[in-house]
Order: C-alpha cells, then structure tokens, then sequence
DNA sequence: AATTTCATCACCAACGTTTACTTTGAATAG
DNA sequence: CTATTCAAAGTAAACGTTGGTGATGAAATT
C-alpha cells in the first residue's frame, strides 16, 4: 500500500487546490454544495484523515486532555485506588463525548508530573485527580499556575490559590454519614481517617462528622480519632488501635471504604458483629462495597456527574469562558453494616 | 505571560541556529560538548518543552499508543468490567516506562472504532482489549490489517488471521481450575458461561474444562453448561437456570468471577452452603474476588506481565521487529469458594 | 454598457520541528 | 604555501495542515 493518503492526493484527484479540499471536509461554507460532496466521497474512497499532528500544530490546539492520577506513594504499586478507577471511566466517556481525546498518565506524588503536557502541546488541558496532600505540592500547583496551564483539580475549593477544582462536598458526606449513623441510634462513635491538613479530603469529612455530632449534642472525643490511610491494611491496623485503646464506641466512620472493610475484618477478627455490636459506615462506594460482608452502607460520590463536570468546566476554562469551583452532594447508600432503625 | 518559547527564541538568545538547537537538545553529537550545555541552559530558563506536534509532524511518529477498550454493548454503561481496569493500569504504566504516551478511548462494540487513530497519526500503533466476538468484528480487524496499522490484539490466537495476540491462555485456565475442584473432591461440576464461539475466551476455558474433565476419567453433560455473559446478573441467571434444569451437580465452574459471584448470590438464596454443598470457582481474579463471600477462589491473570508483554510486543511490531503471539499461563487463588481436600 | 456584488475557489504563508546538505575555518599534511 | 581533512555550525526543505488575501467570472445593479 501507498503511503497514506494526504487532503493534496484528494485535491488532485479532485481537480481542485489543497485548501479548498480542506475546507469541504470542514463543512466550510466557503466552498459549494456540490464540490464539497466530491469531495468527500473522494476522501472517504481513499480513507483519508486529516493528520492531527498537522492539523493541531498549525491550529495550536490538541483537541486532547491529560488526566494525571496522582498516587499515594504509600500505597501498593500494583493496585490502584478503585475510586480513581471509576473517575477515570467517566472522565474518558465524558471526554470522549466533548470529541476530546484523553491522554491518562499514572503519577507517583514525587515524580516530575508538572510534566509538561500542555507545555509541548500535547494536551489543552490537564485534570489531577489524586487524594492528596496539596501542601506537598504546593510548589508543583503554582509552577502550573505561573504558566498559566489550563488545569482542574479534583476535590476541595483552595482557599489560597487560584485553581478550578470540582469535587464532592466532604463535609457534606461527613455530615449525611453521621446522620445516618444518629438515626440508626448509635451514639457512640470513632472515626478513622487522617484528620489532619495533610489529606483535605478526609480532614473534611472529619469536620462534617463533628459537625453533625454537635448538631446531635453529641460530642466526639479525639482520642476516638486514629489516623489511616485509604487502604484496607491501614483501616485494619487503625481498627485494632481503636480496639486496643479501650475506648469504647458502637459505631465507626471510616474515611473510606477500604478502611471500613480493613475495620470490620478486624472486628471481625475479635469476634465482634457488624452491625449488631458495631455499625460501620464508609465512604466511596467503591464496587467492592456491594460484595464486602457485610455489604457496606457508605456515602457515595457521584463519579459519573463528577467526571462530565470536571471535562466541561476544564473546556470551558480552555475556551477562556468563566468557571467556578464546584462542589457536589453525595448521598447515603445504604446496605448492612449499619444496624437498620 | 508572552506566548510560549520556540527554539527559535533560544536560538536568538544563544546566538546560534534554530537546528543547533534542535540537534543540541536531541543530544546530537554534531554539536561541541560547550554550545550544547549552554543551549540546554537556556531552554530550561526559558522551561522550553519540545512542541509535539511539530516533532511528531516533521518525524512521522507519534511517540503515543492508543487503548481501545470495547465493551460488550449489553453490558452496563456505567461499570467497567474489573478487569479490563486492572488491564489498563499495568498498560498504562508499560507505555511510560517506555517512553510513550496512552491515549484511551472506551468503545462500544458497535460503533466505528476502527476510527482513525494512527491513520491520524495520533498514535502509532493500537491496543484492543475486550472479551470479543471477533467473528462480529472480523470486517475490522480486516481494515486494520489491510489499512497495516499496528496493533496487538489481547486474547486468543487467531488462526485464521495475521494478528498479534497476546493473551492469558484460556485454555489452560480452564484445566488448572477443573483439575482444582477435581482435587477438592469434586465430581460433578457445572459450567457457566458461552461456550459458543461468539466469545473465544469462554470457550477456550471450557474447552480446556472439558480436556481436564476427561483426563480425569469425568465427562460434562452439556446440560450442565449455561450461558452467560461477564455480570454478575448474567451468572445470578444462568445459575438458576442450572438449578431450575434439575440437574446434579456439586460444583461449578464460572467462567469468570463476576458469573461466580452472581452464581453464588443465587445458591445462596436458595439456601445452598458455598462451599460446602457446592463449590465455586471463577475467573480471572478481579479485585472484589477477595470480598466476595466466601471469598472466591478463581484462576488469576497476570495482568502485569500481560501489560508489560503488550506493549514490548506492540513497539517491536511498530519497530518492525519479528514478533510472535504469545500465551501466559496462569494460575489459581486458593480462597475460599472450593472446600478443601 | 459599465460597475458593483458575490459566491467559489486558488494561492501562499505560517505552525515548530528535524535533517540532508552546504559552508566555514582551523588544523594537519604534502 | 597550497591541498586535504574534519569538526562545528548554518541553510533550507520538508512534514500536512489552516486561514487570510486575492483572483475569477457570473449575476445583479446602475
């Protein structure tokens, strides 16, 4: 076969210039009904497509995003967070339907990720999504910012700095997680979960859990606070710290899921029931969720709506139109792990 | 900000050429040790990043693989089958270890996949993941070879087409979980799944099933075989379907986790003990295997290893390099859904 | 009949690289 | 003192588009 076909064979072929066989196949109205159809047939015979390379440096835009997943350097390299996994299906769809194309890249926290793909053209915009310490990153953000890359953040509004980010409302779940929890008629209940600054998703859950507590005129003692990462593992051992501490408690807020079934297998491992001895709520909704045992009632985050929001709102940011950050209400999915009313 | 550097502009502040530049910063050997330094100086000053499109344009190269991931249409639009998940995040990170960019598209089966994406030159070669019916898209598969795009085809070996594949052998999947159960004790085993050759992976696990069955001096009833699509409603289905037919049988054989987990669903709500009336095996370990309950004893895919053999083979058919299709045994997780010897 | 208008299209200059092909000038050889 | 060689750098031609500017001729206006 011939090397591929170019808009100049489809010009000779049909006895016109280059530029015009270019604008037909852009429905230009620049040029006639009739040619443009010629036109395209010939394209089509010869199974042309425009070079996008050519066609997106003269242009001076990609027609692509990049998503970068930005991974906890903590976790298990192999696997990667199933919450990330569900962003990133609706992210392609949604990307896809916006007649973008998505370039997806795995990113250890450390690693050199302002790398540069809007700055060599590859990509008009870039969408981060990771839990993550922005502290550490801080100086990554305002690189980005300083040449004045189009980007999207996932998760919470910064208070500091200039950039778009879409998110679910934290708080907002640690509140409805709470709720539910009151209403099942615990009274008594832990959290695990990083609550510090360093991981902005979970400190804000944290403040809509006390926040709801005290509503409730409950009050939560911080000494019911252990510290975890989202892995199961991390739930586990932070579990049995709850365990171990003496402190009593009839229920757990546990910041993830895979912290929540980390915690119940290690209750489970004491002997003791979930829900009847303890309720156990998370937060994600991640597939496994439905299969653990018991399954998991947990706050879900819209990741499909989330996932259209965070293509359109970085489109729209490219395009230069006004965006504003984003915050999205999740919703209590209730399954058995918590004792019902 | 002013408007991106070119290597024109570091030209002009270096006080060479535009092409000693370029050739400076390719490391090329055509310009002296000093220039090249001070050349590379400045384009970091300047945080100049090679404008891709222009490279790739001149190069006729891409530097960018694409992964098509086609679902099966029947199939929930909203999940995306745990697998192919796992299979992207080890592709996702061969392609960079390569120094390549992914660019991924999720696909319906029906829709016009063979568009476009090194006949654009976006990418110069194409992964295609999903269960297939491949007689379905044979006519495809017939355009790439003919338009010669590179790709690589994950599953089995064609025999009757010049394709690359490379996939997890089925076949031999499907004996090492028979001669499991056969271990265990079981005698009587059940097979779900499409054994028919509109989905080539099903049916090598069945084919090999059936080999191991007469090995062992066993034969399956093909009364005993249900189809079933890759969901956990499909396996929940068929699995009463088995029950309905009023057959014997002491276990089953799903030809994958998702068939098990729904299978299981169904036993159980009929009251039958997994795995101590009827055993369960599935297929292909996905991540809620583990919690699943009793938790899924199954045959397990290196993904890695397959992720890394995909796009090393993809790069030397790209490379014109002699490649053959390749198989990757697998092997079995012993959890919890067989009972033990 | 001369002029304006207008729809179509052709022409050509970018876009920012890479690379084959000079050119330059200094060092070495004869 | 000229001829040869060679490393280092410059020149310019692609790569395949897109889009601004200008031609062309037919229809419409005066």
């Amino acid at each position: 076969m011939a090397s591929k076909a170019t808009s100049i064979d489809i010009a000779y072929r049909a006895g016109v210039s280059q530029s015009t066989v270019s604008r037909a196949l852009r429905n230009s109205p620049l040029v006639s009904q009739e040619t443009r159809e010629k036109i395209q047939v010939i394209a089509k015979e010869l199974n042309y497509k425009v070079d996008k390379n050519a066609s997106n440096l003269r242009a001076q835009h990609s027609h692509t995003l990049a998503l970068l997943i930005c991974e906890d350097p903590t976790n298990d390299e192999s696997m990667i967070n199933p919450f990330f996994l569900s962003m990133l299906g609706s992210i392609t769809r949604a990307t896809a339907q916006q007649g973008y194309d998505l370039l997806v890249s795995f990113q250890q926290l450390s690693s050199d990720w302002h790398a540069d793909y809007e700055d060599s053209n590859k990509a008009d915009g870039i969408i981060l999504l990771g839990y993550g310490d922005y502290v550490d990153y801080a100086h990554k953000l305002d690189k980005l910012l300083a040449q004045n890359t189009h980007f999207v953040i996932w998760g919470a509004e910064h208070n500091d700095k200039a950039v778009l980010s879409i998110g679910c409302d934290n708080h907002q779940g640690g509140q409805i997680a709470t709720e539910h929890l009151i209403n099942c008629g615990y009274q008594d209940i832990a959290f695990l979960g990083d609550s510090s600054s360093h991981s902005p998703e979970f400190r804000d859950r944290y403040l809509g859990h006390i926040d709801e507590l005290n509503k409730a005129g409950l009050t939560l003692s911080n000494k019911k606070q252990f510290a975890a990462i989202s892995t199961e593992k991390s739930g586990f051992e932070a579990a049995n710290a709850l365990l171990d501490s003496g402190q009593s408690f009839d229920a757990i807020f546990a910041a993830s899921d895979l912290i929540a079934i980390g915690a119940i297998n290690a209750l489970n491992k004491r002997g003791i029931k979930v829900p009847d001895d303890i309720g156990v709520i998370g937060y994600d909704d991640i597939p496994v969720a439905s299969y653990a045992h018991p399954a998991l009632t947990t706050v879900k985050q819209n990741t499909k709506l989330a996932g259209e929001k965070i293509v359109e709102s970085l489109l729209k940011l490219i395009r230069g139109q006004e965006v504003k950050p984003l915050l999205i209400p999740t919703t209590i999915v209730v399954r058995q792990s918590c004792r019902v009313e």
